[in-house]
DNA sequence: CCCTTAAACATGTATATACATCTATCTAGG
DNA sequence: CCTAGATAGATGTATATACATGTTTAAGGG
């Protein structure tokens, strides 16, 4: 009781980073048989809902390093899930979905709405939505 | 306006991720100087905390696996910052901060604190505490 | 005491992440 | 047109992260 297994930690970083492993390892398992890891989903996702983007774009909503997303797009270039051209501005990459992609995604999505479904009954709609909105709050306070 | 830079993305998992980045970046610009990195300090920090302890209980606190651990330690003990020698059970390898470690992180804390001051105003008392509080709560959910 | 099983940690491998630096391309002045 | 500066992205390097697997030690049952 007065050693928790979850020690409230003082510093918000530390706290994110060990709520972000342990959130991660969820959705992981559960999209693990489909050799997908969270990350990768989120950049299928991203791209679903965005169409044709520039990697620059992809990495300002993601908040994500442009150099960071060229290793990660190579692993779904390599896996047929997306393709890439350049852009009229010759030095940028335009991404998009391909149909393999596609395909992943599509059955990829009812095993995250699962652990989605799952985590929003433990939070309850008001926590669930609170998290989204906090967690959003803290991108953009960092983000300035 | 339509546009927010900064879009709300309907996966729990990568909001938190990429608040954990975009925060991660700030902690890591004030720690730069000294050659830290965020985990490393919450690590040090961690290890202030609780005074000599197994890496198996380090890794549940912070809910890292033992064997992302081992690597990092490898970073802290190379520069010093950390002691480890074996337990009466003689699998356990028992941590502790050097005088350097304790140097290091008392180095480190007057640039961490700005950073904690800063989101704290921008976050209010009461959101910096509900982030605190939702966080915690994630990795308890997420552990279970 | 021996054997089986389990626990703690190390090691190999793959991905996630970002910085420093480099190349190619674009843009704005002249 | 040409050049200087800025931008998009690639590459080298280092750390962060975890899984599968191997090694050592402990604990328990015969």
């Amino acid at each position: 009781m007065s050693d928790p297994a979850v020690p409230l930690l003082p510093c918000l970083c530390a706290n994110l980073r060990r709520a972000s492993r342990a959130l991660t390892h969820l959705y992981d398992k559960s999209l693990r048989p489909l050799g997908l890891q969270a990350t990768q989903f989120t950049v299928l996702q991203a791209l679903s809902l965005t169409g044709q983007i520039p990697q620059k774009g992809l990495g300002r909503i993601l908040s994500m390093d442009s150099t960071t997303l060229t290793r990660t797009l190579e692993i779904l270039l390599r896996n047929g899930w997306i393709a890439i051209r350049r852009g009229r501005d010759r030095r940028e990459r335009l991404l998009r979905l391909s149909w393999a992609g596609e395909a992943q995604l599509k059955r990829a999505v009812p095993r995250w709405e699962k652990v989605q479904a799952r985590l929003r009954r433990k939070f309850g709609m008001d926590g669930w939505d609170n998290l989204l909105k906090l967690t959003n709050e803290v991108t953009k306070v960092a983000t300035e």
